[in-house]
RNA sequence: GCGCCUGUAGCUCAGUUGGAUAGAGCAACGGCCUUCUAAGCCGUGUGCCCGGGGUUCGAAUCCCUGCAGGCGCGCCA
């Protein structure tokens, strides 16, 4: 347990003994006792921790709430506890002081956890799949794929530092309409390649990729396939693209510091039977019925407006259908406690009918959520650029990360939370990447490892070390922000939200900033210069640490 | 028309289960390098928390409503 917990969990009971004594005492009744609630007040001068209870309780004991206040606070008992002093303020609020030596327990911690610092086992033993990115694999990834790529993999991170067993996995659409059309564009360019005069088809992927993979395909068979049935030529030449993009992609994902434990493929749910599971299970529950030719899912049993179609007239199943067989594999087959998808906005429609497909399939689509993700517009002279896949205009991911470098853009794409709206100023990136903030967290870390390369001998960190001697204000507010760190994990997880661990590591890297020029560490005083040893120490770990959540390398010089 | 997201300082955004005097960064201005990296630190100013109602001891936060922007509402994915 950790001390932010310990701390947390010795005043609650502190309050809940002092409220029974209270009681006893007759001073107020009440039918039901709150839930004690504890907050790290803003101002320091309204203590460490603080409470509102007597705040809750007036209209049940028909008592102001600073009587309430009064009356508990006499009961309460902090003798040989953590806390120094009690005090009522404002309205009601209960404020407890710490005895100072606390700060010092994070040092502890920290020393004897190192890289584990910060990790829990809230979760231990659940398994945790997160699908994110997902990009159709008929074309070069894009920055909008460097967002949710971004967003996914730390939070993936952050959920295996709660406990979780995590699976990241990357969802392949292999199979459907935009397959068909990757391979009539494919088709196209290659026949044209061949000096065919046949026009392109109207929907096709027009980017420059396309006519590359041809032209590459050509350089290898020839015009072999020119005498084929065009259906058979498309499946080659599918086949031969697809795992060209897939390769890149994932050269490109790695690259970008993202790497997936499973590469699951949608055709491989047609193979293995999965969809015509999937269709028996929603007709045997009475989920599916057929109308104009089309076979439907009754999402209306589950709060849509309308239903959705799973079988096309054609007989050729929707994305929406194989969806539904995915993640009943997930859940049914694979057995995952819960699955987590990050999606774009423009995919937030889904959300609900397939949380209905689930529910109704006899999944608790409770354990199934989605992070939305809003949309990134890139701005290009300051004006709104479309971006668009089909017609290959969009900027590409590797374009970005040569541009920006990695830990850049992965920390430029986690600083704000994933549903707040993203304007990206490609002019801008490049010219402030001197000025973006993970600059200013390694430079930190860097600062760190120059003092410690310069000490005239190396500090034993087994040996103890009175951390007494820490007492400045900056030393303090630095021992604060490195005990918040397991909690800021934890909270990161359940909210979903990666981008808080980014603004931790900027607020730690601040508090040593300014640790740095208001205290040196190469001091005369032995004792003191120890002990300031151990904080930076500490410092660099948790850096470390948090730094490697989000995939961003902790520099020693810079 | 319906649904989801957003609206907080000049700009980009934080703001924990509703809490005390609403905070950072950028930009502007003024200081700090013969001493551990100035990619840094310290200081100065700024708010109709989109508008209007409501709930309560207490609202940026919750409810209703209006406005503005983004995104959806397909036998596309």
């Amino acid at each position: 347990m950790y001390i932010r917990e310990k701390l947390s969990a010795e005043i609650k009971n502190i309050i809940a003994l002092g409220l029974d004594k209270t009681l006893e005492s007759g001073a107020f009744s009440i039918d039901e006792k709150p839930e004690i609630f504890l907050e790290i007040p803003r101002e320091k001068n309204h203590g460490d921790y603080s409470t509102n209870i007597a705040m809750q309780l007036p209209k049940q004991a028909k008592k102001a709430p600073r009587f309430i206040a009064e009356a508990l606070i006499e009961n309460l008992e902090i003798q040989g506890t953590s806390v120094e002093s009690v005090e009522i303020a404002g309205p009601g609020f209960i404020n407890f002081r710490l005895k100072p030596q606390w700060h010092y327990q994070a040092l502890e911690e920290i020393k004897s956890l190192g890289d584990q610092y910060g990790k829990s086992q809230k979760h231990a033993g659940k398994t945790y799949n997160l699908e994110f990115i997902s990009a159709n694999p008929t074309g070069p990834m894009h920055m909008g794929n460097a967002r949710g790529g971004a967003i996914g993999d730390i939070l993936a991170s952050i959920a295996a530092w709660s406990g979780y067993d995590v699976t990241r996995e990357f969802y392949i659409n292999d199979a459907g309409n935009q397959i068909a059309k990757f391979g009539d564009s494919l088709d196209a360019r290659y026949r044209q390649l061949l000096g065919e005069d046949i026009p392109f088809p109207e929907d096709g992927y027009q980017g420059e990729d396309i006519t590359d993979h041809m032209r590459d395909f050509i350089a290898i068979n020839g015009n072999n396939y020119l005498k084929w049935e065009e259906a058979d030529r498309k499946k080659v030449l599918i086949e031969y693209a697809l795992n060209k993009n897939l390769d890149k992609m994932k050269s490109d994902l790695g690259a970008y510091g993202i790497n997936y434990d499973v590469w699951f493929s949608e055709q491989s749910l047609y193979d293995s039977g999965a969809i015509d599971e999937t269709i028996k299970v929603l007709k045997e529950g009475g989920y599916a019925y057929e109308e104009n030719g089309a076979l439907w899912f009754k999402a209306t049993a589950f709060g849509s407006e309308k239903d959705d179609v799973l079988i096309r007239a054609n007989g050729l199943p929707t994305y929406f259908m194989a969806d539904i067989a995915y993640h009943m594999n997930k859940f049914v087959d694979r057995q995952f406690d819960r699955c987590v998808n990050v999606w774009g906005a423009d995919h937030h429609g889904h959300v609900a009918r397939l949380k209905g497909a689930l529910t109704a399939v006899g999944v608790n689509a409770d354990n199934f959520e989605v992070v939305i993700m809003q949309l990134v517009r890139l701005l290009r002279d300051g004006e709104v650029a479309r971006m668009s896949k089909r017609k290959g205009k969009a900027i590409a991911l590797t374009d970005l990360i040569e541009e920006v470098g990695v830990d850049a853009t992965r920390f430029f794409f986690n600083l704000r939370s994933p549903d707040s709206h993203f304007d990206f100023d490609l002019d801008l990136a490049i010219e402030q990447s001197n000025d973006n903030p993970v600059f200013y967290v390694q430079y930190a870390h860097a600062r760190i490892c120059s003092i410690l390369r310069q000490m005239d001998e190396e500090v034993n960190m087994d040996e103890t070390v009175d951390y007494a001697c820490l007492v400045e204000k900056e030393e303090m507010n630095l021992l604060e922000i490195l005990s918040d760190f397991p909690e800021e994990i934890l909270v990161a997880e359940e909210k979903m939200d990666p981008s808080r661990i980014t603004r931790y590591t900027i607020d730690l890297a601040a508090g040593f900033h300014s640790f740095y020029n208001a205290c040196r560490v190469r001091v005369e005083d032995v004792e003191l210069m120890k002990a300031r040893v151990h904080l930076i120490k500490a410092v660099r770990q948790v850096l470390q640490n948090a730094l490697g959540i989000l995939g961003v390398e902790a520099p020693e010089r810079m």
